[in-house]
This record gives structure tokens, sequence and C-alpha cells, in this order.
RNA sequence: GCGGGGGUUGCCGAGCCAGGAAAAGGCGCAAGGCUUAAGACCUUGUCCCGUAGGGGUCCGCGGGUUCAAAUCCCGCCCCCCGCACCA
């Protein structure tokens, strides 16, 4: 059987035959979707997992009766692919062996792709071609791109929408910026400094005593201020600006890099640090005055270049005093009187289990000495930052005393902020950090930025609130869900540069891409007849949305407005209304943080409750070889080379298989072509047995049937839960294993349990079924009824008596281990007495009411003590009653087929002692 | 640090929520069958001991609850992921 030959021919017919087309009608509907993907490189087995689910899923549910939508778009808002383009353009090497290699993209083709346009047409092509070959149950009709004019139009309606709500407002953040480009710098941009992020720095104005001159300080402890004893510069070159009307000491690189934030900034003159050295500022919050003093660890391109002295908390403060406390020489240098540094003790304010001076102690700890120690001095004060940050109170020498750091640290920041004594300055964590034009970044606080305000206590409530009501599949999930919600913070959704759609009421921004993917499942309802012809730009006003997705509106001047009939407008109004709300979203868990929070919070703003999202279901990766994958540097594997390598529904098994919920799967080569071969042995089965005529039932017969009811239990309630590796672990690969034995028994009404097997399997390997179903049947295996758990074909005796069989092989075949020439193997059944107390047993299931009723029997009686032990034994297995003499002479030749040994159920030969051993449902075995 | 998840027999990975099996399944490995041979396929085995179906040890570490714990409780150690403005 050719995988691919069959693959495609089911595809071609099922698309002829339009099954998956969904049109509302008097079942009941179930809507399903999967996040479309974002095209800047072609689907990879990791889409393929999520959308695997997706497929399975959803085939499932149109087998258990459902009318399922099951629709998919493209996603090309945003920068990567404008990125792409220009680094195709610029023949850029990594990028084109990448491509070319992972993402399979012949090399003539790519080095055509330099628009955005050309990568957008390209890639969608290939993922509709990946997405029809492995076989989905997608309704094409509605496909759509995010770049669509009519797209478009939905977003600014739903911005609109925002903007009334007063869920969308201004502010300003912080960005990683290229002075050169004149650009935000997003990760790929980056020749190094990739795990930098933006640090807020606390800047602490001190005033030179008797003057207007600001040293501003920075530092991430502000709550440390009341322990300055002193402030550092390095001896350097300084500058004094005018920042915002205030007299600056800072560092030239400082003042390079506040020229990039919001701060009105002016360069006054060049100074030398050493003329300051000596003289005193104000520490805020305090007043003590403290002198500036020299220092060689200062960094100049950290922040402002001028740091505060807490010796008693910071491990290189201290150390940099007990330099100069031991070297005069540095001090004569700089003119600096010695008694100066000397006068200078620790202020210790914060209190933890640590004795004495904490900066002391930990430097002591990690064996650092003086300043040139810096990896030591390092570690130890991450060390102590941690410690204090979480475990330490504020000391009586401070304003907060009693207070925890954490919170003291957030309250003096305020305080200082407030009062005119404090800033903040905007640092990155790791340097440098250079866009590939060779320029160093700076952090740039873009003004006037459009942020969504999900910080907004009402929304966050009501999402919480609807997020209770909610399925979470897994089910932990819905705890992570809560958490993220309750931390999500405004979010910028507005960029300069990228694709997608304005926004409305100030073009010269783009709404960013996440944000432009909220709602867009109630699209997919409008894009059928878009891409039909009969919706088009012009008409949709955002009157025309307000009555559709809202029922808003009096129809009468929406029809007007939207040029639109009021036939259709109703129309498309009982199709969303028939849709709507979504009752499975299936997604991968990077999306947990931000997408799918978003696609909460943008319903719940936006539709009434009733049109509130129902399900969310969330999976892990796929790894290949054990190996991460990555779109822009390899390895990947994608869809469509795992398709035509394996066939589709080796590779829809596999991923579905190889593991569950958020656990990350891996693809193993080895093991893919092993799960081919086991399909293969399916198809092989099923084509010689299907359309055998049956013959006699046995008991082997219904041991299959009921074992085989058992698993389409536990298939169907793994599908409930959406777990497909435990679905396909029963519905294959256990059914399987019965089927071997069955066969191995000599069974011969396989077909028994073929049709429904096939059905069992069809949502996961549909193609295959679908063919083997033919064989057989005119009708689609993929529209069939489900099968569903049968109880009266349940038949425990048949089942005990196979059970019996395989523990009797079991037991001879262990026995045998152990002699020489072991010809014969005796049976003992259990005596009449002991089926008496089984019989007796089974029926009340206790111990005592057992007794009571068995003592009545006199022959009983007499065994008292023996009866007791038995009914003992019995308690601790399942009993079924069955003749066991019986089941032993019709599998004769069968077991000793597998024990090699002759059979003969006769006691005359056991030793006695052995035969005493016999229970019901466990005779005695005696081999010679 | 905060939040979420997790540590199971050579590996991957079920089972643990609803306590009662040396612990599903797959892979790997070994033996036998098949084959000219290899591969594929089929069967069996794969913690240790054992000349009678048995016994012992085992699920990160250490305690506890229980007739009984991988499973429940407490403490500890370790690992992974998210903390954004980026899809």
């Amino acid at each position: 059987m050719n995988f691919r030959e069959i693959e495609e021919k089911w595809q071609r017919i099922w698309q002829e035959a339009k099954i998956f087309e969904s049109e509302p009608d008097d079942r009941k509907k179930f809507f399903i979707t999967i996040p479309y993907p974002y095209l800047n490189g072609n689907l990879h087995v990791g889409h393929t997992r999520t959308f695997t689910i997706g497929d399975a899923f959803a085939r499932y549910m149109r087998m258990k009766g459902y009318n399922v939508l099951f629709p998919m778009g493209f996603h090309v808002t945003g920068t990567p692919i404008i990125g792409l383009a220009e680094l195709i353009e610029k023949r850029d090497s990594k990028t084109i062996e990448v491509y070319t290699k992972y993402h399979d993209v012949p090399l003539e083709e790519l080095l055509n792709l330099t628009t955005p346009e050309k990568i957008v047409a390209y890639f969608s092509k290939e993922a509709l071609e990946s997405l029809k070959c492995i076989g989905y149950s997608i309704d094409w009709r509605r496909v759509f791109t995010t770049t669509d004019v009519c797209y478009q139009k939905f977003i600014e309606w739903q911005y609109w929408k925002l903007k009334e709500k007063g869920l969308i407002d201004k502010g300003s953040h912080p960005v990683r910026y290229c002075p050169h480009d004149q650009n935000p710098v997003e990760d790929h941009d980056l020749l190094a400094g990739e795990d930098a992020t933006i640090v807020e720095y606390t800047v602490i104005k001190f005033n030179l005593e008797g003057s207007d001159l600001v040293f501003p300080c920075a530092t991430l402890r502000p709550e440390t201020v009341y322990g300055v004893t002193n402030i550092w510069l390095k001896p350097a070159k300084y500058v004094v600006a005018k920042v915002n009307g205030e007299k600056w000491f800072i560092s030239k690189e400082a003042y390079e890099k506040l020229l990039h934030t919001d701060k009105k900034v002016e360069f006054i003159c060049e100074v030398d640090a050493k003329d300051f050295f000596g003289k005193k500022v104000v520490v805020p919050l305090t007043n003590r005055k403290v002198p500036i003093l020299p220092a060689n660890f200062v960094d100049l391109d950290n922040a402002t270049g001028i740091v505060m002295s807490v010796p008693a908390h910071a491990p290189f403060d201290f150390a940099a005093i007990e330099d100069l406390k031991k070297n005069e020489e540095i001090l004569k240098s700089f003119g600096l009187d010695k008694s100066l540094v000397e006068k200078i003790e620790p202020i210790v304010i914060i209190k933890t289990d640590l004795e004495g001076i904490p900066a002391k102690k930990v430097m002591e700890d990690f064996g650092a000495k003086s300043q040139k120690d810096f990896e030591a001095l390092e570690k130890a004060t991450k060390q102590l930052y941690k410690k204090e940050f979480h475990t330490g109170l504020m000391m009586e020498n401070t304003e907060f005393n009693g207070e925890k750091v954490a919170i003291a640290k957030e309250k003096v920041e305020r305080k200082l902020i407030d009062s005119g004594l404090g800033d903040v300055f905007y640092e990155f964590s790791e340097k440098p950090v250079i866009c590939r034009c060779g320029t160093k970044c700076v952090v740039k606080l873009v003004r006037d930025q459009w942020f969504i305000k999900y910080s907004k206590a009402e929304w966050k409530n009501a999402v919480l609130k609807h997020l209770e009501r909610m399925e979470i599949i897994p089910d932990y999930y819905k705890e992570e869900f809560k958490n993220k919600i309750e931390w999500l913070k405004d979010k910028a959704c507005a960029r300069r540069k990228g694709l997608g759609t304005r926004i409305p009421w100030d073009k010269e921004w783009l709404i960013e891409s996440l944000s432009d993917s909220t709602i867009y499942m109630a699209y997919y309802i409008l894009a059928k007849h878009i891409n039909e012809g009969s919706l088009k730009a012009e008409n949709l006003v955002p009157e025309f949305f307000d009555y559709v997705f809202l029922g808003e509106g009096k129809i009468e001047e929406v029809a007007r407005k939207s040029k639109l009939g009021i036939e259709f407008l109703e129309r498309l109004r009982r199709e969303f209304e028939y849709w709507y709300p979504v009752d499975l979203r299936s997604s991968g868990k990077d999306l947990v943080a931000n997408h799918l929070l978003f696609y909460l919070f943008h319903h719940i703003a936006i539709f009434p409750e009733r049109y509130y999202p129902k399900a969310i279901a969330v999976n892990g990766y796929v790894s290949l070889e054990g190996k991460k994958m990555s779109k822009s540097k390899g390895p990947l594997l994608t869809m469509k080379k795992a398709v035509k390598n394996y066939g589709a529904d080796v590779t829809r098994i596999y991923i579905l298989h190889a593991s569950e919920y958020d656990s990350d799967a891996d693809w193993k080569s080895k093991e893919v072509e092993s799960l081919a071969a086991h399909l293969k042995r399916f198809c092989g089965i099923v084509s010689e047995n299907y359309m055998k005529e049956p013959s006699e039932i046995t008991t082997l017969d219904r041991w299959l049937v009921s074992r085989f009811q058992k698993l389409v239990k536990e298939t169907n309630e793994a599908m409930q839960k959406l777990q497909t590796r435990r679905a396909l672990n029963s519905a294959f690969f256990e059914v399987m294993n019965l089927v071997r034995w069955y066969l191995k028994r000599g069974g011969k009404n396989l077909s028994l349990i073929l049709d429904d097997w096939i059905k069992l399997l069809s949502p996961f390997a549909p193609h295959i079924c679908e063919e083997l179903w033919h064989m057989k049947h005119d009708t689609f295996v993929s529209l069939e009824k489900y099968p569903e758990y049968d109880e009266s074909k349940i038949n425990e005796v048949a089942e005990a008596c196979e059970e019996y069989i395989i523990r009797l092989i079991d037991d001879i075949n262990e026995i045998k281990k152990f002699m020489e020439n072991p010809e014969v193997a005796y049976i003992g059944i259990a005596e009449e007495w002991k089926m008496k107390v089984a019989r007796v047993f089974s029926e009340v299931r206790n111990v005592k009411d057992a007794m009571k009723k068995l003592m009545e029997d006199d022959e009983l009686r007499k065994k008292g003590k023996e009866v007791l032990d038995l009914i003992k034994k019995l308690s601790m297995e399942k009993i079924t009653i069955i003749d066991e003499k019986y089941v032993i002479e019709e599998n004769k030749n069968f077991i000793e087929s597998e024990t090699g040994l002759k059979v003969v159920i006769s006691s005359e030969k056991i030793p006695k002692e052995k035969i005493k051993a016999a229970i019901p449902g466990k005779p005695a075995i005696y081999i010679t």
C-alpha cells in the first residue's frame, strides 16, 4: 500500500465532495479554531502538532454528530516578514542557508523573495499546500490573510470599539533603539546583546553643597539611600548638562543616552572628576553631607556614570573604601585628606540574619579582598541583594522601620520621584548591545505610544470571572491563566514599522501584530462571503460589524450604509449567531502569556457574554532528534517534507502519540519509521480479514469484542479531554495487541470489530481509514458515527476464560524452566467444595456473610478453618466463575503448542500437597 | 525572585487527582523463527536471586500517615518554562 498515493486520492475526493464545508443546520454546532500561522517561513512539525490536534478533534466531533466549523487563515502582519525580505535582498548568507536547507525553498525562488508581498505570496501558497497534503478537514472557503483590505476594515472596527470603551490610551515606554537606523531594533537585527533586557535604574539626585549642580546617582536599590556614606566618581572626564532645567553632572555616555529619552538635554561643558573629589554633596531624605570620592569600579557606560556608596550593603562600595583607607598614595594624588576616608563608617540599615556588616560578611564568604576581585564582588553583590530584598527588614534608622525591603524599595522610589529628588534611567542589563549596522543601541523612550489598558481592574475582573467558567485543558493551566491575567500590564499596541492595519484615528501608527489577532475567529464567518465576492471592503462600514457581530443598529440604516440587502444582512447575522462562540481554541503553550490572554480580553471587551470563548487547550513543542527547532537558525523539519517522507497519516499519528498536553514531543525519525511499519501491518491485517465470511461465534470472539469495547470507551474518554496520546494508545496500539493475540489464538472473525476499529482510527489516520472503509462501504468514514461504548457487548466470562488460559500458560512455562526434560503437564482443578466457596463468595463479596452462609453446609463446616483461609485468598483477586475443565479442553491444542508439553487434566498424578494449593481460577500444576 | 510544570526501571514516557502488580506502551538491547545473507517481519526475554508457578530490592533525597505508598502529608535537593511589547 502506497500511503502518499491513497492520501492524495482521498484528499481530492473529499474536496470534490465538499464534505468539510460547513453551513448552519439543525445539528448542534462545534466551532474549533487553531491559531493561524505566521508566514515568515514554511510550516514545520511544530505547527503540525497544534494543527493536527485541532484536526483530529474536529474530525472526532464531526463523527460525534456535531456540525463542525474548522477554518484557517494566515498571519502576515508585523515586522519579521519585512526583516526577512531585507535579509534576502541583502543576500544574507545565513538566511539563505537556513531557508534553502531547512525551509526547503529552492534557491532561485528564494532569491526572488525580496519584498514582503512576494514573501507572503510564496509562503501562503506553500502553507496552503502543506495543510492540504496532511489532510486537514478545513473549510477552505474561509481562508484569508491579515493584510486583506477587508480584514483591515474589521481590525479598524475593533479598535474603534476599544477606543470608545476607553480601553486604549496614550503613554510612553522604553525600547531598544539604533541611533544610526533611527529605528527600534528587533532580536534578529542584533549583532550582540540578544539577552540584554531593559533595566530600570532609580536616579537619586545629590546636590553639591551650596550649589545647584546635581550629582544623579543611579542605583537599583533606592532604599539604601539611608546608608549612603559618600558618592563615587571615576577619575575621568565628565560633562555638565542641562537636563529638564537642572544642571546634571554625568558621564559623557550618559549624556548621549539621555538625548534619546523624553528629557530636554543641553550640553554645557566638560569637567574633570578630580576637581570634585573631596567636596561634599547632600544626601536626599536624610540631608547628611557626604564626600565625593574616586573609585575605579565605576562604569561610565552604565546609567549616569555616578554611583552612591553604601558600604554596609554593597560589597563594591565596602571594598573601595577599604582600598582607599589602605592606599594613601591615591588619596594624596587627588589631594584628599586621609581623615576624610578614615571617618567613614558603614551604616547598616537593613536587618537580616547576617551578623555585623552584611557587605563585609558576604565579601569574605566569596573571598573578595579588593575592588580588583571583580567576579567575586559581583557574586557577593548578587547574593546579598537577593537575601536582603526577599528576607530583609528596614531598620529604625530609616523612615520605614520594620518594613520589608521589597516594599520599602517601591516606597522610597516613589517618594524620591514625587518630591523631585529622584528620576528613572533605563539601561541594558548586558552590554554591549549592537545593531546589525554596527552601531551601539540605546534605550529610547517612545512617546505618544498607544496602549491597550489591560491593567484596568474592571476589565481584568471580567476576564477572571469568565475564566472560572471556562474549560482549560489541561486543567492546571487554569491557574496559570489566572496568574497571567493578574500580571498582565498595559501593552503598547502600535508600531512604526511593519505590515498591518493603521490605527484608524492616528494613521502614523500600525497596529502591532499580536494586537490584530485577538477576535479574528469571528471574521471566518464573513470570510466565506468575502471570498465569494458578495462582501466587499466598501460594504464593511462600522455599522455593518455592529449589526452582524453585536446585533446593534437599525437594519434599514445598516443596509443603507453598507449598501447590502436586508435579507443578506440578516443571513450573516444568523450565521454569526449560529457559529459563535468559539467552542474550543487549541494552541501551543507559547501563546498562553500573550495571544490567548488577548483573545480572552478582547472577546470580553467587545462581545456580549454569550459569545465569550468556551474552552482553550494548550499543547507543548516539538523538538527534532532532541534538538530545539528554530525558524531562523535551524534545524527544522517542514510539514511538507515530513508528509512527503513518511506519509500524512504516519506523521499525524506520530505527532499525536509522541506526547500529551503541554509536555514536549521529540521527532525521532527512527521511531517514525517504526510507526510506519505498524500502520502497514494494520492495513495488512484489515485487508486480509475485512471481507472474510463470518463463521460461528466462539468464546474467543466474545473476548475480542468485549475487550475491544473497553478500548472504545477508553478512547472516547481520552478524546473528551483532548488526550490524543492516550486515545491513540488505546485505539491503535492496544487494539493492535488484542488483534495480534486473537490471530495467534486462531481467531477467525476479526471482521466483527473491523468496522468500528476503522472508525475509531479515522480522526487520526483519516486517509488509510477511508481507503480501508471503502473496501466494504460507499459512504465516507469521515462522516460516519463514531463508535460508542456498548455495555451489552461486555462479556466478563469470556474475558475471564481468556485470562485463565494466559495465566495457565504463563504458570506452566514458569515451572517448566526448572525442569530438565519436561513432557507432561498435569492440571488439577480445585476440588468441588472450593468451587462452592468461590461461587458463594463471588455472590456475597464479603468475608463474614460468606462464612455464615457456607457454615450452613455440614460438609464445609468440618473444614471451617480451610474455608476461611480460602476466602481470604479469594478476596485478594477478582473472581469470575468459569468452567475451568471445559476451557482447558477447548484450548488444549493451543496450550500444548504454547508450552510444548502434553496437557492432561487429572489430579491423580499430582502430589497431595500440590493439589491442596489449587484454588478456583488457579489450578494445581504438576510437570514431569 | 514571582508564577507554572517536573524529577519513574538502559532511554523516551504512562501511572499518580480517586493508595493495593517490578510498575502500560514505544525505542534500544538479547535470543529464537524467517531469509543465501543483511534488512524488514514474527515470537520471547530484558532489576537481582531462585532446579516448581516463589522471594528480594525499586519510582530525586529524608521523614511521617496506613494492614498497604511511585501514588497521601511534611521537609530538603535538582531540572525546565514564562516574566512581554516580540511573533
